[in-house]
DNA sequence: GACAAAAAATGAATGACCTCTAAATTTCGG
DNA sequence: CCGAAATTTAGAGGTCATTCATTTTTTGTC
């Protein structure tokens, strides 16, 4: 039963959700008041806050939505990588960065990732943590798939390799989506070199 | 002349800065009004905007004064670094997280690490960025320093590993202070690994 | 010492997110 | 088809950052 009620629950969530990812690209973030997106939706504002906490909770949304998609590809290059560890993880980096600009563009992201930081405590920080840390996980992931093709030697942590090269990926995508000018291009050249560095090492190679 | 002028101004900026310092650490950013701020330093709120242009503005003027001491004792170690190169890396990165904590807290930073981004193309957001630049840049200073010992070889930019590194300890700053949880020194040890990581790289060293 | 001009301080007003209450509407089980 | 339960809604506030016009204070000049 309670087909009609939960049909019409997920509708209007979806509907709102439309609204504000159509309304926020379109106008930006602070310039949607949650009146707009409730017009849009053909609901009144009180009703918005039925479905979300808060509009930063409705940005969030939208942003799990994208990080759903973004793993599904991810997946795919941990489960077969590509034969060139460095071409691998640049790869699966890549395509993080690639996609994230599909459904949101700079101002949102840093909006999000505002937010997110600013209100640590909250639902909306954890949940943005949640997404970041699925996707760390995948780095992760892959190094183990690279480890047990012993492209990267046992000594070094899996997890401290993950965690690094997302790092890399991350700090990079911050300062990105910061800086106006930045290109996609640009940013994923530098992403490149940074990647191949870390692969690389900062030691002189013992020749012996 | 117009030295009184000066004098009081200067002294006014003071005292708002003063009493933000105290009410910010103590109740909380979102918690100090403006007006609260503004009774400490004994003027009205409208003044407090004579001084600064937002909230936001405050928080970072007092990462500022920060960032001035850090840089400080940074320049010290760039310019006599340890022996090995590791330890270098480690105890430039630890003064700054080390000393991060100095007058600012956990939820102070993540207040304006998200201020900084959400207003990237304000003032704020170039302030902040320009504050992390010169980190990042000191970091390269000292991988300068670090190669023409020999302790890097030359086939390596020592742009890009300024910025690796710093992006590494950015990084886990930012997870430390996004998560209560963490301690201090449970950063410093992942980020010792880290570090020491991104120096031994993740090839096979080539036995030959 | 008085006055005009510049600068700074202030009180009041605006705008937006968000909350809450009470009433209207819709859905569902029997 | 009826009553119970859940959802939606309008509307009235509350809070707080920020702005603006006005007033007050200070400075430089005669």
């Amino acid at each position: 039963m309670s087909g009609l009620r939960e049909r019409q629950k997920a509708g209007r969530r979806k509907d709102i959700l439309e609204a504000a990812s159509l309304l926020f690209r379109r106008d930006g973030f602070a310039e949607t008041q949650i009146e707009k997106i409730a017009a849009r939706a053909g609901l009144s504002p009180a009703t918005v806050y039925n479905y979300f906490a808060s509009k930063g909770d409705l940005l969030l949304a939208l942003v799990a939505l994208d990080g759903e998609e973004v793993r599904a590809v991810g997946a795919a290059i941990v489960a077969a990588p590509p034969p060139d560890p460095v071409a691998a993880v640049n790869r699966l980096l890549e395509g993080y960065v690639d996609h994230s600009l599909v459904h949101l563009d700079k101002r949102l992201w840093r909006q999000m990732m505002g937010t997110a930081l600013s209100n640590a405590e909250t639902p909306i920080g954890a949940g943005y943590r949640a997404l970041d840390r699925k996707l760390a996980q995948q780095v992760t992931a892959l190094c183990r798939a690279l480890r047990s093709r012993n492209d990267i030697p046992a000594s070094v942590s899996c997890e401290d390799a993950g965690q690094v090269l997302f790092y890399v990926c991350n700090a990079l995508f911050a300062e990105f989506v910061a800086d106006d000018a930045m290109s996609l291009d640009a940013m994923k050249r530098r992403m490149c070199r940074e990647i191949r560095l870390v692969f690389n090492g900062l030691r002189k190679r013992t020749a012996a």
